[in-house]
DNA sequence: CAGTATCGATACCGCTCGGTATCGAGTACC
DNA sequence: GGTACTCGATACCGAGCGGTATCGATACTG
């Protein structure tokens, strides 16, 4: 296409190529899917070429697999920070439910992706296996983070932690599949609500998500 | 008519090619995934040809939504089946438990291939539409039987119906995903339990899910 | 500044898949 | 029993895909 021949043309640092790469990929994926974008797709999408991709990537698969790998250890991260220490127990589970609402809203496009792995995971044992472990982790560090705040605060939890931790992944995620399909089935205190009725708090954690408009 | 005295009867009945098209698809897509199966592997499933796959749908894309169609209304009609009126409020959760235990475990495909038609409505605004007015009902069905429930037994709703629907969906949509990544993470009894908390019983509902212990 | 390794653009390949045209076999109807 | 119609098998196509080979350009190393 534009293959003007920079004069000024400096090659893009190593990692800026992949960066760039993962950041398309997570957008074209995002929007029409893993089975239905093509490479050529994404590297357009990137400013860049096949031979690009193919050069930082093994396979296509290989590309959805660090992607997949990236974007959920950041947003696990992300997750638990907003778990941080406090005192109050009604704030805790308040910030946890901004932090889940916040994931539903404007991890869309995430949930979306995740959903299509999942279902893409199950024909392949490697790829199964590689999710299940994933997740097994993801869930442990949940459920250490609800024992800390059961240590430090005066919540109880009412289920054992790991089993806590998947419900609260299972809420999240349905939700957020609810409210993709129809926005006006979930509204924002929803989950906020819901968690207040399983720890036995009155009202704890309402109105907290801010609406943001945008669920696109 | 002489159906059954005609001993090589080599052309099938009429609807009876579409069945058989229809459960070879939803064994196919719910093993190898909607967009990972060709419309061959699915012919041959049904021990037919493309063209009768052709023949009985304007495309790909007709066949899937009619399968998800008839799928959808079929597994909804079941678990409403489900709520059937008890004067016994317990009994009335601990039967909504199992029914939603039941479809979590043997209904694992079904859950796949819905992750996958979630993700894969998203790009054509028609099927968007249809998934979520699909959905609305469904939602809707479950709402009336809650509220049906609230009016002939001793339950409380903890929510508005609608909103308690969309909950129990969610929930059960997510438990099923997160049950089929990791079968050890989500034992028969937990969703019991979940139930019972936001509904302030004790500890009614539990034990319900025979432990059976296949799961697809 | 030369030599070398790397990176990414271009062109290409083989293959699969969705979809179509066609045609013979069966069926329903009169 | 003839005839018009339906259904589904066969063969085929064009497009688009993942992946590869290649090669010029560019950055690193001394």
């Amino acid at each position: 296409m534009a293959a003007m021949s920079d004069p000024i043309r400096t090659r893009p640092a190593r990692a800026e190529t992949r960066r760039r790469v993962l950041d398309a990929a997570f957008a074209v994926f995002g929007e029409r899917g893993i089975a239905g974008s093509s490479l050529a797709e994404v590297a357009r999408e990137a400013g860049l070429t096949k031979g690009a991709v193919y050069s930082n990537f093994r396979s296509k698969d290989d590309l959805v697999l660090a992607l997949m790998e990236e974007h959920a250890m950041h947003r696990l991260s992300g997750a638990l920070a907003g778990f941080t220490e406090t005192a109050d127990g009604d704030e805790a589970l308040a910030r946890a439910a901004t932090v889940l609402v916040r994931a539903m809203h404007d991890g869309a496009a995430w949930h979306r992706l995740l959903a299509e792995y999942f279902a893409l995971s199950h024909r392949d044992p490697g790829r199964r296996e590689g999710l299940r472990l994933r997740r097994r982790e993801a869930r442990d560090a949940v459920a250490r983070a609800l024992t800390r705040v059961e240590q430090t605060t005066d919540i109880r939890l009412p289920l054992p932690a790991p089993e806590l931790s998947a419900v609260l992944f299972a809420l999240s995620n349905g939700l957020a599949m609810e409210s993709a399909i129809d926005p006006g089935a979930v509204p924002d205190a929803l989950l906020g609500e819901v968690l207040a009725l399983m720890f036995g708090r009155g009202d704890a954690a309402q109105h907290e998500g801010e609406s943001e408009g945008a669920q696109q």
